[in-house]
DNA sequence: CCGATTGCTTGAGTCAATCAAGGATCATTG
DNA sequence: CAATGATCCTTGATTGACTCAAGCAATCGG
């Protein structure tokens, strides 16, 4: 299991509950992926295939270098999640999508996770109102 | 970087924002940890020995076998920043500490992770309550 | 004492991540 | 057009986190 992004010193009660909030989701992602036999990275990618994309779209949105989109789209291919189609405009250019297994995956994947679901769904509609406010105010 | 544990679709703008903060978090810890040549397991365990503990305790606390957490430490040790002494009431286990430029980069880190503080520092005190309230709740 | 347990390390293996380098294709422009 | 440069992606090499199985050494319990 990944180890925390603990705190060293938490100062406040907030940044405590905080630090509990991250660590919990995080478990809980990598988790419900390894229910799956996924990796959370490879969870995120497929995650992220709604609709076919290319690989350099993939690595900009989620900040990483594009070798390794490749070297993570190559192992989501291999476990036959997703295909790697030529672009037709560009033939430099791959174009990646979800196979029906994958599809599949994904969706078994969005159920195991429910961490946020639970964690919001403990509050009432007001509450969650408030929770949303409070944290977009804290995000700046 | 590391890819974000992001959520498949979010159903409810809390849940959206909750995804954000994990996120957001989580890049300022690496990246608190990259300023100081540090990577975030580095920088999880080093904050956690104020007090000089055995390898077992911090695998338990941290949720990971030992063996990573002999790595881990082994780097550490190689850095100058953590000594492995041994115990002397028990001569199977080490003594983990801090050394001096440990404590130093460990305050560095701390001063460097400024996003929870930064985050919650956005809140009037009244705010951080309802914060603290409402993510205790959520957590169950 | 002797067997079982504990505390840690080692070794092998997987994966994520980054960087440097390179091939292929496109796009520009002289 | 043809040369130049930029873009898209892959490869190869390296580092580090993480896990598991195996093992050594020390301690503990009968």
């Amino acid at each position: 299991m990944a180890l925390p992004n603990g705190p060293v010193t938490t100062s406040s009660d907030a940044e405590a509950v905080l630090f509990d909030l991250v660590d919990v989701y995080d478990r809980a992602y990598e988790s419900a992926a390894a229910e799956l036999s996924l990796s959370p990275a490879q969870a995120c990618v497929l995650g992220r295939l709604d609709e076919r994309r290319g690989m350099g779209a993939l690595a900009e949105e989620l900040g990483c270098d594009a070798s390794n989109i490749t070297q993570i789209v190559a192992r989501l291919e291999a476990l036959g999640l997703v295909t790697r189609e030529p672009n037709p405009r560009d033939r430099r250019a791959r174009l990646v999508a979800r196979t029906p297994r994958g599809d599949e995956i994904n969706h078994r994947f969005a159920t195991a996770f429910t961490f946020a679901r639970t964690a919001v769904g403990r509050l009432s509609p007001d509450e969650q109102d408030q929770l949303t406010a409070l944290l977009r105010k804290a995000l700046g």
